[in-house]
DNA sequence: TGTCAAATGACAACATGCTGACATAGGTCG
DNA sequence: CGACCTATGTCAGCATGTTGTCATTTGACA
């Protein structure tokens, strides 16, 4: 009736919720010195790993979000002068977003408060618990990744 | 400079983002029929797990949200007929938060297509795993729950 | 008992996300 | 070339969450 294993797991996924939570606090306090918003360093990062740009879609797909979220929050921050827009070779009307100087700035800021705070908070978890839950995390994406 | 232990975490970080994404929406797509949405099942779940009743603040402090947005939820489910308020013996203005007879059935429902979600998607993955990595979210959440 | 900090309800403003709908651009195939 | 499907931009409406503010209730403590 109730399975150990089927409650671990609905226990795994209300935890998750709650840990997701407190990630994105946690993010939100890290970051808000820098004018930064949970929303908008998750965009800075896509970008600053991808050399020579990303469309709007492109981005929505990474993060698994809408592109009409992306875009407002791009929009939004071309406005502030983090990104800017640049014609796109390949296509018309899908422009690329990348990092302005100002952008860039902010993300190495982004960095010096997040690798301290990772290895901070990573001091007493065994490196093979990281790596075990990371490709338990990856396991369950790529079930509900259609 | 790059230490593997903090890539590793950051990427942790990042995976739980897109997982949680995608656990809501199959939540979503999962209780669609019932009519439910993901901040309700939610709420439905963490008083069925209670006794008594919780205060809308109460249920805020499990589920890590905001008393505001629970407040909100729980105004429209009351209004739908899947909660009901209650007086609360201990305090004056803070009522508790019970399920109607319609919620106790919806909270059936959910738990007729959440059961078997849970056990077809846990089949492959060995208990183990599934603790370990429940183990290592629940030392998370500790670390960043003040 | 009286006082005061914490908890709670209520309301407002706002950020972030979703879906739907429609027009346009890109790409495939007869 | 023309028809058609997909991808994209854009706008709108809505759900969900946050923070801030203020009044009221609770509860602890001098």
């Amino acid at each position: 009736m109730h399975s150990p294993k089927r409650m671990l797991f609905l226990d795994l996924v209300l935890s998750l919720f709650r840990l997701n939570g407190l990630l994105i606090s946690e993010g939100d306090d890290m970051t808000e010195a820098l004018g930064l918003t949970s929303a908008r360093w998750k965009v800075i990062g896509v970008i600053a790993l991808s050399n020579s740009g990303l469309t709007v879609p492109g981005i929505a797909r990474v993060l698994g979000q809408s592109r009409q979220a992306v875009q407002r929050i791009t929009d939004v921050m071309v406005t502030d002068g983090l990104l800017s827009y640049q014609t796109n070779p390949k296509h018309k009307r899908s422009v690329l977003v990348v990092l302005t100087e100002e952008g860039k700035t902010a993300y190495q800021a982004l960095r010096d408060v997040q690798d301290p705070w990772a290895i901070r908070n990573t001091e007493d978890i065994p490196i093979e618990d990281l790596d075990a839950g990371l490709r338990l995390v990856h396991r369950l994406i790529q079930k509900f990744d259609k």
